[in-house]
DNA sequence: TGGAATCATGACCAAACGGTCACGACAAAA
DNA sequence: TTTTGTCGTGACCGTTTGGTCATGATTCCA
């Protein structure tokens, strides 16, 4: 029930993706919505019987177009997976790296606690407007980084690294207890992790609503200085 | 870089597997020898590429055999996960049914967290023992149900009826915080085998030998009551 | 309005897939 | 030894894959 991999990469060989055409015009248009179409139909396929067991046709036939028309939008499927997760990915990196730099100049408790804070807002914000994106995420993200899930897992590695290094601060700050660095801040992103999925899976889980509480519950009792 | 399903299940028709033979005979000895030869290129193969990107011939030669052998000794891929992961399944699952029983029975404190650290002490031991079913497993869990992936999401959903059900129990006798169950439970869950997943792929953690205990603290100062 | 560029299509290709099978090699029962 | 049945092999089959391309339709710009 699946087809694999082919072991030489034939390397895309000829062309690069021709040029959009004027801005606003009905070929620019057109151009977006059928690529919007064919990462839908991605997306929903991807979550449905995993990456790997997607086709190139299957995609295009759920999007209601001929296959050939798919390397017009992208190279590789590996850049139509780039392509989908990139709006997750932006904003989830950059609530990170804001929540680092917030952590690095704040100096009351308060002000420290807030930047936690923002990124669980992030997170929240995630669920809802990018649901089916994030439980791509979380479905392929710790599967060998072959083919079309490079970016998935390169996702991954930047938000362990960047929970490290916030958890790192943290301690410095010393709000947080002197556990090793990478165990703390892995405890919390596994826990959130599958806390996440199990909402998005809709396993039978209380109130989604009452899990951001719970959590920050658990994790400032466990983790708390 | 993948192969797909067939989308028509063909059905695997006719044989079932001829018998073994005589038991401790040159034809029993070969037999075995040859499948846990076939199972331990599987596991390597599965964790270098992602099960879905091995293929049948791929296996048999890493194993050193001809395609056609396979089935002689598993009807379908799915068999072969199955077997594969079966000798840690059966531990892991026998531990939480242990747990739940001890839990009943408990009477003190210590006989109750004396429960959780079986659990704990079993993981270890998977861990040393069965390290490459483990690592596949945490790979493979989250994605969907399909083809030979079936028998570790079935654990995974084991797993986690485990978890909330012993984590009900430990609510009942007032050792852990009020908090949602499945919450709670899956916190824990997703907690360690992140920690889990970054001890066999060798991220940079601390010392390997001082996470669990890291992870008890963790556990008891956010969950305990 | 008409030439130039882009777009969508479905046939087409070589490679690889799961699965089967006839056949020669080999072990077990006689 | 002979007979009987299993084992391992590699060719083979029908299907599906990623990717290409000639063809005809559509849009753009002048």
């Amino acid at each position: 029930m699946t087809k694999r991999s082919r072991q030489n990469k034939p390397a895309p060989k000829k062309k690069v993706m021709p040029r959009p055409g004027p801005e606003g015009g009905v070929r620019d248009t057109n151009r977006k919505e059928k690529a919007a179409a064919i990462k839908e139909a991605a997306l929903h396929l991807f979550l449905e019987r995993g990456i790997d067991a997607v086709s190139v046709d299957d995609i295009m036939k759920r999007a209601g177009m001929a296959k050939g028309g798919f390397y017009r939008y992208f190279e590789t499927q590996t850049a139509l997976v780039s392509e989908v997760i990139e709006p997750a990915r932006a904003l989830m990196t950059k609530a990170l790296e804001d929540c680092s730099v917030d952590l690095e100049t704040a100096a009351t408790r308060d002000a420290q606690f807030a930047a936690y804070r923002k990124v669980g807002d992030v997170v929240a914000t995630l669920l809802m407007v990018h649901p089916g994106e994030v439980r791509l995420y979380l479905q392929e993200c710790r599967a060998p980084a072959n083919g079309p899930r490079v970016p998935i897992v390169e996702l991954s590695k930047t938000v362990s690294k960047w929970a490290i290094s916030i958890t790192a601060q943290a301690q410095a700050h010393r709000i947080l207890k002197p556990i090793p660095v990478p165990v703390s801040a892995l405890t919390v992103v596994g826990a959130s992790e599958r806390l996440l999925l199990a909402v998005l899976q809709e396993e039978d889980i209380g109130n989604p609503l009452e899990v951001p509480e719970a959590l920050a519950t658990l994790i400032l009792d466990g983790l708390k200085a």
